[in-house]
RNA sequence: CGGGGUGUGGCGCAGUUGGUAGCGUGCUUGACUGGGGGUCAAGAGGCCGCAGGUUCAAGUCCUGUCACUCCGACCA
Protein backbone atom coordinates (compact mmCIF):
# COMPACT_ATOMS: atom_id res chain seq x y z
CA UNK A 1 0.00 0.00 0.00
CA UNK A 2 2.69 2.53 1.07
CA UNK A 3 4.97 3.80 -1.63
CA UNK A 4 8.32 5.04 -1.51
CA UNK A 5 11.47 4.82 -1.92
CA UNK A 6 14.25 2.35 -0.63
CA UNK A 7 15.27 2.61 2.38
CA UNK A 8 18.98 1.53 1.15
CA UNK A 9 18.25 4.70 -1.51
CA UNK A 10 18.60 7.27 1.10
CA UNK A 11 21.80 8.42 0.69
CA UNK A 12 21.83 11.32 3.67
CA UNK A 13 19.88 10.90 6.29
CA UNK A 14 19.66 14.35 7.01
CA UNK A 15 17.91 15.17 3.46
CA UNK A 16 14.20 13.37 3.71
CA UNK A 17 14.30 12.64 7.49
CA UNK A 18 10.64 11.81 7.46
CA UNK A 19 10.68 9.94 4.38
CA UNK A 20 13.59 7.60 5.80
CA UNK A 21 11.13 7.16 9.11
CA UNK A 22 8.41 6.41 7.44
CA UNK A 23 10.48 3.54 4.84
CA UNK A 24 12.34 2.18 7.48
CA UNK A 25 9.07 1.58 9.85
CA UNK A 26 7.98 -1.34 7.35
CA UNK A 27 11.92 -1.71 6.22
CA UNK A 28 12.19 -3.27 9.62
CA UNK A 29 9.64 -5.26 9.75
CA UNK A 30 7.86 -2.85 12.87
CA UNK A 31 4.65 -1.87 11.43
CA UNK A 32 2.43 -2.53 9.07
CA UNK A 33 -0.58 -0.12 7.61
CA UNK A 34 -4.14 -1.52 8.02
CA UNK A 35 -7.16 -0.51 5.88
CA UNK A 36 -8.19 2.07 8.45
CA UNK A 37 -6.02 5.28 8.45
CA UNK A 38 -4.32 6.45 11.64
CA UNK A 39 -4.85 2.40 12.49
CA UNK A 40 -1.20 0.63 12.75
CA UNK A 41 -0.16 -2.80 12.97
CA UNK A 42 2.44 -3.05 15.42
CA UNK A 43 4.08 -6.42 13.69
CA UNK A 44 6.12 -8.63 16.53
CA UNK A 45 9.57 -6.87 16.37
CA UNK A 46 7.91 -3.86 17.03
CA UNK A 47 5.55 -5.60 19.75
CA UNK A 48 8.58 -6.95 21.56
CA UNK A 49 10.05 -3.25 21.95
CA UNK A 50 7.12 -2.13 23.45
CA UNK A 51 6.67 -5.48 25.67
CA UNK A 52 10.50 -4.33 27.13
CA UNK A 53 9.19 -1.51 27.73
CA UNK A 54 6.38 -2.50 29.57
CA UNK A 55 8.50 -4.91 31.50
CA UNK A 56 10.91 -1.97 32.62
CA UNK A 57 7.85 -0.22 33.71
CA UNK A 58 5.89 -2.34 34.93
CA UNK A 59 8.34 -3.41 37.25
CA UNK A 60 9.02 0.08 39.00
CA UNK A 61 5.60 0.62 39.08
CA UNK A 62 4.62 -1.70 41.32
CA UNK A 63 7.96 -0.90 43.35
CA UNK A 64 6.31 1.88 44.13
CA UNK A 65 3.13 0.72 45.09
CA UNK A 66 1.20 1.26 41.99
CA UNK A 67 -1.77 -1.75 40.93
CA UNK A 68 -2.40 -2.60 37.24
CA UNK A 69 -6.31 -2.12 37.14
CA UNK A 70 -8.51 -2.53 33.54
CA UNK A 71 -11.23 0.55 32.88
CA UNK A 72 -13.90 0.35 29.96
CA UNK A 73 -13.34 1.87 26.92
CA UNK A 74 -16.44 3.80 26.55
CA UNK A 75 -17.51 7.03 28.23
CA UNK A 76 -20.81 7.54 28.46
CA UNK A 77 -20.90 11.48 27.28
CA UNK A 78 -22.74 12.93 30.17
CA UNK A 79 -19.90 11.88 32.45
CA UNK A 80 -16.96 13.07 29.79
CA UNK A 81 -18.88 16.51 29.98
CA UNK A 82 -18.22 16.84 34.18
CA UNK A 83 -14.96 18.51 33.98
CA UNK A 84 -14.87 21.82 31.96
CA UNK A 85 -11.80 22.26 30.63
CA UNK A 86 -10.96 18.58 29.93
CA UNK A 87 -13.62 18.17 27.72
CA UNK A 88 -12.94 21.19 26.01
CA UNK A 89 -9.32 20.23 25.00
CA UNK A 90 -10.13 16.51 23.99
CA UNK A 91 -13.76 17.48 22.16
CA UNK A 92 -12.39 17.49 18.45
CA UNK A 93 -11.07 14.66 18.65
CA UNK A 94 -12.89 12.27 20.24
CA UNK A 95 -14.08 9.00 18.47
CA UNK A 96 -17.79 8.12 19.17
CA UNK A 97 -20.24 5.13 19.15
CA UNK A 98 -23.82 5.65 18.14
CA UNK A 99 -25.60 2.05 17.51
CA UNK A 100 -25.31 -1.19 19.49
CA UNK A 101 -26.27 -3.36 16.45
CA UNK A 102 -29.53 -1.70 14.20
CA UNK A 103 -30.25 0.24 17.86
CA UNK A 104 -29.44 3.92 18.57
CA UNK A 105 -27.87 4.91 21.41
CA UNK A 106 -30.11 7.15 23.92
CA UNK A 107 -26.64 8.62 24.75
CA UNK A 108 -23.82 8.32 22.42
CA UNK A 109 -20.29 6.74 23.76
CA UNK A 110 -17.00 8.06 23.85
CA UNK A 111 -14.47 6.22 23.08
CA UNK A 112 -11.77 7.01 25.57
CA UNK A 113 -9.01 9.35 24.54
CA UNK A 114 -7.82 8.82 27.99
CA UNK A 115 -9.26 7.76 31.07
CA UNK A 116 -9.06 10.55 33.92
CA UNK A 117 -13.16 10.84 34.15
CA UNK A 118 -13.52 6.77 34.19
CA UNK A 119 -10.99 6.71 37.17
CA UNK A 120 -13.04 9.35 38.96
CA UNK A 121 -16.47 7.99 38.55
CA UNK A 122 -15.23 4.60 40.00
CA UNK A 123 -13.35 6.51 42.92
CA UNK A 124 -16.53 8.34 43.56
CA UNK A 125 -18.09 5.07 44.74
CA UNK A 126 -15.21 3.40 46.55
CA UNK A 127 -13.57 6.65 48.50
CA UNK A 128 -14.94 7.34 51.54
CA UNK A 129 -12.47 7.28 54.43
CA UNK A 130 -8.85 8.77 54.48
CA UNK A 131 -8.19 5.02 55.16
CA UNK A 132 -8.97 4.33 51.37
CA UNK A 133 -5.77 6.71 50.36
CA UNK A 134 -3.70 6.74 48.22
CA UNK A 135 -5.15 5.35 45.04
CA UNK A 136 -1.95 4.07 43.19
CA UNK A 137 -3.58 2.81 39.98
CA UNK A 138 -2.09 2.21 36.32
CA UNK A 139 -3.70 0.31 33.29
CA UNK A 140 -2.15 -0.77 30.20
CA UNK A 141 -4.88 -0.01 26.97
CA UNK A 142 -5.37 1.72 23.93
CA UNK A 143 -6.99 5.02 23.75
CA UNK A 144 -8.32 6.60 20.29
CA UNK A 145 -7.67 10.14 19.12
CA UNK A 146 -9.32 11.23 15.86
CA UNK A 147 -5.85 13.14 14.87
CA UNK A 148 -6.21 14.65 11.28
CA UNK A 149 -2.78 13.66 10.15
CA UNK A 150 -1.21 10.12 11.30
CA UNK A 151 2.33 8.44 11.24
CA UNK A 152 3.83 5.61 12.57
CA UNK A 153 4.09 5.42 15.86
CA UNK A 154 4.14 9.48 16.33
CA UNK A 155 1.00 10.01 15.71
CA UNK A 156 -1.77 6.90 15.82
CA UNK A 157 -5.28 7.60 16.05
CA UNK A 158 -5.54 4.18 18.13
CA UNK A 159 -2.04 3.74 20.28
CA UNK A 160 -1.23 1.04 22.84
CA UNK A 161 -0.07 3.17 26.44
CA UNK A 162 -0.13 3.57 30.36
CA UNK A 163 -1.76 5.51 32.11
CA UNK A 164 -1.21 5.83 35.84
CA UNK A 165 -4.24 7.74 38.24
CA UNK A 166 -3.43 8.17 41.50
CA UNK A 167 -5.72 9.66 44.37
CA UNK A 168 -4.26 11.31 47.79
CA UNK A 169 -5.02 13.05 50.63
CA UNK A 170 -2.61 16.22 50.76
CA UNK A 171 -1.50 18.12 47.36
CA UNK A 172 1.81 17.54 48.91
CA UNK A 173 1.81 13.75 48.29
CA UNK A 174 0.34 14.09 45.02
CA UNK A 175 2.93 16.55 43.44
CA UNK A 176 5.78 14.16 45.05
CA UNK A 177 4.37 10.80 43.21
CA UNK A 178 3.68 13.90 40.06
CA UNK A 179 7.53 14.10 40.07
CA UNK A 180 8.32 10.95 41.19
CA UNK A 181 6.34 8.83 37.72
CA UNK A 182 8.39 12.14 35.44
CA UNK A 183 11.61 10.67 37.49
CA UNK A 184 10.72 6.76 36.00
CA UNK A 185 10.05 7.97 32.57
CA UNK A 186 13.59 9.94 33.13
CA UNK A 187 14.95 6.92 33.98
CA UNK A 188 13.42 4.65 31.13
CA UNK A 189 14.66 6.92 28.55
CA UNK A 190 18.33 7.69 30.06
CA UNK A 191 18.71 4.51 31.35
CA UNK A 192 17.18 1.91 28.93
CA UNK A 193 16.51 4.19 25.70
CA UNK A 194 19.66 5.55 25.84
CA UNK A 195 17.74 8.54 25.04
CA UNK A 196 19.12 11.88 27.58
CA UNK A 197 16.30 14.46 28.43
CA UNK A 198 15.15 17.76 29.64
CA UNK A 199 13.16 17.48 32.39
CA UNK A 200 11.21 20.47 33.52
CA UNK A 201 7.65 21.78 33.90
CA UNK A 202 4.79 22.93 30.77
CA UNK A 203 3.78 26.25 30.50
CA UNK A 204 -0.26 26.79 30.88
CA UNK A 205 -0.73 26.90 26.84
CA UNK A 206 0.98 24.03 26.89
CA UNK A 207 -0.05 22.03 29.74
CA UNK A 208 -3.24 19.00 29.81
CA UNK A 209 -6.93 19.83 29.39
CA UNK A 210 -7.67 20.19 33.13
CA UNK A 211 -4.48 20.01 34.98
CA UNK A 212 -3.18 22.01 37.33
CA UNK A 213 0.51 21.52 36.26
CA UNK A 214 2.30 19.41 33.52
CA UNK A 215 5.43 18.03 33.98
CA UNK A 216 7.51 16.28 30.74
CA UNK A 217 10.06 14.90 30.08
CA UNK A 218 11.55 16.12 26.28
CA UNK A 219 14.05 14.42 24.15
CA UNK A 220 15.88 15.80 20.88
CA UNK A 221 15.70 13.74 17.81
CA UNK A 222 18.05 13.26 15.25
CA UNK A 223 16.64 15.78 13.07
CA UNK A 224 16.53 18.37 15.63
CA UNK A 225 12.81 18.20 16.97
CA UNK A 226 11.69 17.78 20.25
CA UNK A 227 9.82 14.56 21.13
CA UNK A 228 7.70 14.70 24.60
CA UNK A 229 8.65 11.49 25.54
CA UNK A 230 6.34 11.22 28.94
CA UNK A 231 4.54 13.30 30.91
CA UNK A 232 2.99 12.90 34.51
CA UNK A 233 0.02 16.09 35.49
CA UNK A 234 -0.64 17.43 38.58
CA UNK A 235 -4.21 17.76 38.74
CA UNK A 236 -4.86 19.34 42.35
CA UNK A 237 -8.59 18.57 43.13
CA UNK A 238 -10.51 20.01 40.67
CA UNK A 239 -11.33 16.98 39.01
CA UNK A 240 -12.35 15.81 42.99
CA UNK A 241 -14.63 18.69 42.88
CA UNK A 242 -15.87 18.03 39.74
CA UNK A 243 -16.61 14.65 40.03
CA UNK A 244 -17.99 15.24 43.87
CA UNK A 245 -14.98 12.59 45.32
CA UNK A 246 -14.54 13.40 48.95
CA UNK A 247 -13.57 11.58 51.98
CA UNK A 248 -13.81 11.42 55.82
CA UNK A 249 -10.05 13.33 56.70
CA UNK A 250 -8.00 12.97 60.20
CA UNK A 251 -9.96 15.42 61.55
CA UNK A 252 -13.40 13.84 60.64
CA UNK A 253 -13.93 16.53 58.39
CA UNK A 254 -15.14 16.05 54.76
CA UNK A 255 -12.42 16.79 52.16
CA UNK A 256 -10.94 16.85 48.58
CA UNK A 257 -8.30 14.41 47.60
CA UNK A 258 -5.71 15.64 45.27
CA UNK A 259 -4.92 13.67 41.76
CA UNK A 260 -2.10 12.73 39.84
CA UNK A 261 -2.01 10.89 36.13
CA UNK A 262 1.11 10.36 33.90
CA UNK A 263 1.64 8.38 30.83
CA UNK A 264 3.76 6.96 28.26
CA UNK A 265 3.21 5.38 24.67
CA UNK A 266 4.03 3.76 22.01
CA UNK A 267 5.22 7.24 20.57
CA UNK A 268 8.77 6.03 22.58
CA UNK A 269 9.56 3.50 20.07
CA UNK A 270 9.41 6.47 17.03
CA UNK A 271 11.43 8.30 19.51
CA UNK A 272 14.04 5.10 19.74
CA UNK A 273 14.37 5.09 15.66
CA UNK A 274 14.57 8.56 15.51
CA UNK A 275 17.55 8.90 18.14
CA UNK A 276 19.43 6.46 17.12
CA UNK A 277 18.95 5.58 13.61
CA UNK A 278 20.89 5.46 10.56
CA UNK A 279 21.38 5.22 6.92
CA UNK A 280 21.30 1.68 7.66
CA UNK A 281 18.02 1.12 9.44
CA UNK A 282 17.29 0.64 13.22
CA UNK A 283 19.92 0.72 15.91
CA UNK A 284 18.44 0.00 18.93
CA UNK A 285 19.76 -0.12 22.43
CA UNK A 286 21.19 -3.56 23.94
CA UNK A 287 19.15 -3.23 27.27
CA UNK A 288 15.64 -2.83 25.24
CA UNK A 289 16.55 -4.74 22.19
CA UNK A 290 14.52 -7.47 21.39
CA UNK A 291 17.50 -9.76 19.77
CA UNK A 292 20.66 -7.95 21.62
CA UNK A 293 23.09 -10.89 19.53
CA UNK A 294 22.49 -12.32 16.18
CA UNK A 295 24.93 -15.02 15.64
CA UNK A 296 25.99 -15.33 11.40
CA UNK A 297 27.42 -19.01 10.72
CA UNK A 298 29.73 -18.40 8.06
CA UNK A 299 30.12 -20.97 5.33
CA UNK A 300 26.92 -23.28 7.42
CA UNK A 301 27.07 -25.92 5.25
CA UNK A 302 31.40 -27.00 6.26
CA UNK A 303 31.12 -29.57 8.84
CA UNK A 304 31.11 -28.13 12.29
CA UNK A 305 30.25 -24.70 12.13
CA UNK A 306 25.95 -25.10 12.61
CA UNK A 307 27.54 -26.88 15.75
CA UNK A 308 29.32 -24.07 17.10
CA UNK A 309 26.99 -21.60 16.47
CA UNK A 310 24.50 -23.36 18.22
CA UNK A 311 27.13 -23.80 21.10
CA UNK A 312 27.66 -19.90 20.70
CA UNK A 313 24.07 -19.50 21.36
CA UNK A 314 22.91 -21.76 24.01
CA UNK A 315 26.26 -20.60 25.91
CA UNK A 316 25.09 -16.96 25.72
CA UNK A 317 21.11 -17.86 26.44
CA UNK A 318 22.29 -19.48 29.60
CA UNK A 319 24.52 -15.90 30.37
CA UNK A 320 21.30 -14.03 30.07
CA UNK A 321 21.56 -12.99 26.57
CA UNK A 322 19.18 -12.13 24.55
CA UNK A 323 20.98 -14.13 21.28
CA UNK A 324 19.24 -15.37 18.31
CA UNK A 325 21.09 -16.91 14.77
CA UNK A 326 20.71 -16.78 11.68
CA UNK A 327 20.57 -20.41 10.11
CA UNK A 328 18.72 -19.16 7.11
CA UNK A 329 20.40 -19.51 3.53
CA UNK A 330 20.66 -16.57 2.63
CA UNK A 331 24.09 -14.80 1.81
CA UNK A 332 26.36 -13.79 4.72
CA UNK A 333 26.16 -9.96 3.40
CA UNK A 334 22.42 -10.15 2.97
CA UNK A 335 21.93 -11.42 6.77
CA UNK A 336 24.21 -8.64 8.02
CA UNK A 337 22.17 -5.66 5.90
CA UNK A 338 19.31 -7.77 7.23
CA UNK A 339 20.01 -7.70 11.20
CA UNK A 340 21.20 -4.17 11.09
CA UNK A 341 18.71 -2.72 9.72
CA UNK A 342 16.72 -3.79 12.09
CA UNK A 343 19.28 -2.70 14.16
CA UNK A 344 20.92 -5.60 16.56
CA UNK A 345 23.47 -4.42 18.61
CA UNK A 346 25.78 -6.72 17.78
CA UNK A 347 26.71 -9.25 15.38
CA UNK A 348 29.02 -12.46 15.87
CA UNK A 349 29.81 -14.22 13.14
CA UNK A 350 31.40 -17.94 13.36
CA UNK A 351 33.20 -19.46 10.36
CA UNK A 352 35.62 -21.96 10.01
CA UNK A 353 38.74 -19.69 10.28
CA UNK A 354 37.41 -18.80 13.30
CA UNK A 355 36.70 -22.11 14.51
CA UNK A 356 40.25 -23.01 13.42
CA UNK A 357 41.80 -20.24 15.70
CA UNK A 358 39.13 -21.00 18.73
CA UNK A 359 37.05 -17.23 18.15
CA UNK A 360 34.72 -15.46 16.76
CA UNK A 361 33.99 -11.92 15.36
CA UNK A 362 32.30 -9.14 17.22
CA UNK A 363 30.65 -6.37 15.06
CA UNK A 364 29.37 -3.47 16.86
CA UNK A 365 25.87 -1.87 14.79
CA UNK A 366 26.11 1.27 15.74
CA UNK A 367 30.03 2.03 15.21
CA UNK A 368 30.85 -0.92 12.18
CA UNK A 369 34.30 -1.70 14.21
CA UNK A 370 34.61 -5.39 14.15
CA UNK A 371 36.72 -6.90 17.46
CA UNK A 372 37.88 -10.45 17.38
CA UNK A 373 36.57 -12.51 21.11
CA UNK A 374 38.62 -15.28 21.82
CA UNK A 375 35.76 -18.45 22.60
CA UNK A 376 37.19 -18.73 26.12
CA UNK A 377 36.12 -15.67 26.95
CA UNK A 378 32.64 -15.00 25.07
CA UNK A 379 29.94 -14.67 27.64
CA UNK A 380 32.27 -12.20 29.32
CA UNK A 381 33.26 -9.79 26.13
CA UNK A 382 29.73 -9.80 24.85
CA UNK A 383 28.30 -8.52 27.82
CA UNK A 384 30.87 -5.82 28.47
CA UNK A 385 30.40 -4.95 24.92
CA UNK A 386 26.66 -4.85 24.93
CA UNK A 387 27.29 -2.69 28.23
CA UNK A 388 29.46 -0.67 26.22
CA UNK A 389 27.19 -0.28 23.02
CA UNK A 390 24.47 1.14 25.74
CA UNK A 391 26.49 3.79 27.07
CA UNK A 392 27.95 4.81 24.26
CA UNK A 393 24.76 5.20 22.63
CA UNK A 394 23.75 7.63 25.32
CA UNK A 395 26.74 9.80 25.13
CA UNK A 396 26.77 9.75 21.60
CA UNK A 397 22.80 11.37 22.18
CA UNK A 398 23.52 13.38 25.06
CA UNK A 399 26.26 15.20 22.95
CA UNK A 400 23.85 15.68 20.18
CA UNK A 401 21.22 17.16 22.53
CA UNK A 402 23.78 19.19 24.14
CA UNK A 403 25.90 20.59 20.99
CA UNK A 404 22.40 21.60 19.72
CA UNK A 405 20.98 23.73 22.48
CA UNK A 406 21.70 27.26 22.08
CA UNK A 407 21.25 30.45 24.29
CA UNK A 408 19.88 33.30 23.30
CA UNK A 409 18.99 36.23 24.59
CA UNK A 410 16.98 38.31 21.93
CA UNK A 411 14.36 37.54 19.42
CA UNK A 412 16.94 37.95 16.07
CA UNK A 413 19.14 35.79 18.17
CA UNK A 414 17.00 33.13 18.20
CA UNK A 415 15.55 33.30 14.85
CA UNK A 416 19.49 33.32 13.46
CA UNK A 417 20.02 30.10 15.65
CA UNK A 418 17.00 28.20 14.18
CA UNK A 419 17.40 29.00 10.70
CA UNK A 420 21.34 28.34 10.79
CA UNK A 421 21.53 25.56 13.13
CA UNK A 422 18.27 24.44 14.07
CA UNK A 423 17.70 22.56 17.60
CA UNK A 424 16.41 23.74 20.74
CA UNK A 425 17.24 27.42 21.86
CA UNK A 426 17.06 28.27 26.18
CA UNK A 427 15.52 31.82 26.31
CA UNK A 428 14.47 33.74 29.37
CA UNK A 429 10.52 34.25 29.85
CA UNK A 430 8.50 36.97 31.48
CA UNK A 431 5.38 34.04 31.59
CA UNK A 432 3.05 35.86 29.76
CA UNK A 433 1.06 34.19 26.55
CA UNK A 434 1.43 37.09 24.34
CA UNK A 435 5.22 36.32 24.18
CA UNK A 436 5.07 32.83 24.13
CA UNK A 437 2.55 33.20 21.15
CA UNK A 438 4.70 35.54 18.97
CA UNK A 439 7.54 33.18 19.41
CA UNK A 440 5.90 31.10 17.74
CA UNK A 441 4.69 33.24 15.20
CA UNK A 442 8.00 34.96 14.78
CA UNK A 443 10.34 32.01 15.46
CA UNK A 444 8.44 29.12 14.57
CA UNK A 445 9.23 26.99 18.04
CA UNK A 446 6.80 26.60 20.69
CA UNK A 447 7.91 25.89 24.80
CA UNK A 448 8.36 22.51 25.29
CA UNK A 449 9.51 23.13 28.81
CA UNK A 450 10.59 25.14 31.84
CA UNK A 451 13.52 23.22 32.34
CA UNK A 452 14.13 22.14 36.29
CA UNK A 453 17.74 23.18 35.81
CA UNK A 454 17.20 26.97 35.35
CA UNK A 455 20.03 28.79 34.28
CA UNK A 456 20.66 32.53 33.44
CA UNK A 457 20.99 33.42 29.61
CA UNK A 458 20.10 36.96 30.13
CA UNK A 459 17.79 39.49 32.19
CA UNK A 460 14.92 40.15 30.23
CA UNK A 461 12.35 37.99 28.09
CA UNK A 462 13.69 38.64 24.74
CA UNK A 463 10.10 39.38 23.54
CA UNK A 464 8.73 41.91 25.59
CA UNK A 465 11.86 43.28 27.76
CA UNK A 466 10.34 42.66 30.79
CA UNK A 467 13.28 41.82 33.39
CA UNK A 468 12.54 38.15 33.54
CA UNK A 469 14.23 34.94 36.33
CA UNK A 470 12.79 31.97 34.54
CA UNK A 471 14.54 29.86 31.54
CA UNK A 472 12.24 28.53 28.75
CA UNK A 473 13.62 25.90 26.52
CA UNK A 474 11.92 26.25 22.83
CA UNK A 475 11.88 24.24 19.92
CA UNK A 476 9.75 22.12 16.96
CA UNK A 477 7.55 19.81 18.36
CA UNK A 478 6.22 16.50 17.06
C1' C B 1 -8.43 21.23 7.01
C1' G B 2 -5.28 23.60 2.55
C1' G B 3 -1.49 22.53 -1.25
C1' G B 4 1.71 18.83 -4.04
C1' G B 5 2.64 13.50 -5.17
C1' U B 6 1.06 8.20 -5.32
C1' G B 7 -2.24 3.55 -5.57
C1' U B 8 -0.72 -2.08 -11.40
C1' G B 9 1.88 -9.98 -8.66
C1' G B 10 4.72 -10.00 -1.57
C1' C B 11 8.02 -5.40 -2.42
C1' G B 12 9.96 -1.55 -6.03
C1' C B 13 8.29 0.10 -10.75
C1' A B 14 7.02 0.46 -16.48
C1' G B 15 2.68 0.50 -19.35
C1' U B 16 2.81 5.34 -25.86
C1' U B 17 -2.98 8.13 -29.72
C1' G B 18 -8.05 3.50 -25.19
C1' G B 19 -7.49 -2.81 -28.06
C1' U B 20 -7.66 -7.56 -22.63
C1' A B 21 -0.70 -6.53 -18.71
C1' G B 22 5.19 -6.45 -18.41
C1' C B 23 10.27 -5.66 -15.95
C1' G B 24 13.36 -5.95 -11.54
C1' U B 25 13.39 -8.12 -6.92
C1' G B 26 11.30 -11.53 -3.71
C1' C B 27 8.82 -16.52 -3.45
C1' U B 28 8.97 -22.24 -4.75
C1' U B 29 12.30 -26.45 -6.51
C1' G B 30 17.29 -28.09 -7.64
C1' A B 31 22.55 -27.44 -8.18
C1' C B 32 26.80 -24.63 -7.33
C1' U B 33 28.33 -20.91 -3.80
C1' G B 34 29.24 -18.65 1.14
C1' G B 35 33.98 -13.42 5.89
C1' G B 36 29.32 -7.22 3.20
C1' G B 37 22.73 -7.62 0.09
C1' G B 38 25.89 -14.45 -4.72
C1' U B 39 25.40 -17.62 -9.83
C1' C B 40 22.63 -20.74 -13.12
C1' A B 41 18.18 -23.40 -14.46
C1' A B 42 13.01 -24.44 -14.14
C1' G B 43 8.24 -22.84 -11.97
C1' A B 44 4.07 -20.33 -9.32
C1' G B 45 1.86 -15.70 -8.64
C1' G B 46 -2.21 -9.75 -10.94
C1' C B 47 -10.69 -9.32 -11.81
C1' C B 48 -4.60 -2.78 -12.39
C1' G B 49 -7.31 0.65 -4.44
C1' C B 50 -12.87 0.71 -4.43
C1' A B 51 -17.70 2.42 -6.73
C1' G B 52 -20.06 4.53 -10.69
C1' G B 53 -19.90 6.62 -15.78
C1' U B 54 -18.28 7.34 -21.25
C1' U B 55 -17.10 3.56 -25.18
C1' C B 56 -17.90 -1.92 -29.58
C1' A B 57 -13.61 -1.92 -26.10
C1' A B 58 -10.88 1.29 -19.96
C1' G B 59 -4.73 0.07 -16.17
C1' U B 60 -5.30 4.27 -19.69
C1' C B 61 -10.72 9.11 -20.34
C1' C B 62 -14.63 11.38 -16.66
C1' U B 63 -17.00 11.65 -11.58
C1' G B 64 -16.98 10.17 -6.70
C1' U B 65 -14.70 7.72 -2.73
C1' C B 66 -10.92 5.24 0.37
C1' A B 67 -5.90 4.87 1.62
C1' C B 68 -0.62 6.16 1.54
C1' U B 69 3.04 10.12 1.39
C1' C B 70 5.43 15.09 1.67
C1' C B 71 4.77 20.38 3.01
C1' G B 72 1.73 23.68 5.88
C1' A B 73 -2.27 24.66 9.53
C1' C B 74 -4.31 22.32 13.79
C1' C B 75 -3.29 19.20 17.99
C1' A B 76 -2.11 16.26 23.70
Amino acid sequence: MAKGKNVEQITDMDVDFAQWFTDIVTKAGLIDYSGVKGFFILRPYAYALWENIQTVLDARFKELGHENVSMPLLIPESLLQKEKDHVEGFAPEVGWVTHGGSEELAERLCIRPTSETLFCDHWSNVVSSWRDLPMLYNQWCSVLRWEKTTRPFLRHREFLWQEGHTLHETAEEAELETQQMLNVYAELCEEYLAMPVVKGRKTDKEKFAGAEATYTVECMMHDKKALQSGTSHYFGDGFARAFDIQFSDRENKLSYPHQTSWGLSTRMIGGIIMTHGDNNGLNLPPRIAPVQVIVIPIAAHKPGVLDKASELVSRLKQAGVRVKSDTSDQSPGWKFAEHEMKGVPLRIEIGPKDIENDQCMAVLRYSGEKISVPLSALEEQTKQLLEQIQKSLFERAKEYLTSNTHSAETLDDVKTILNERGGFVKTMWCGNLECEMKMKDEAGVTSRCIPFEQERVGAVCPICKEPSDTMVVWGVAY
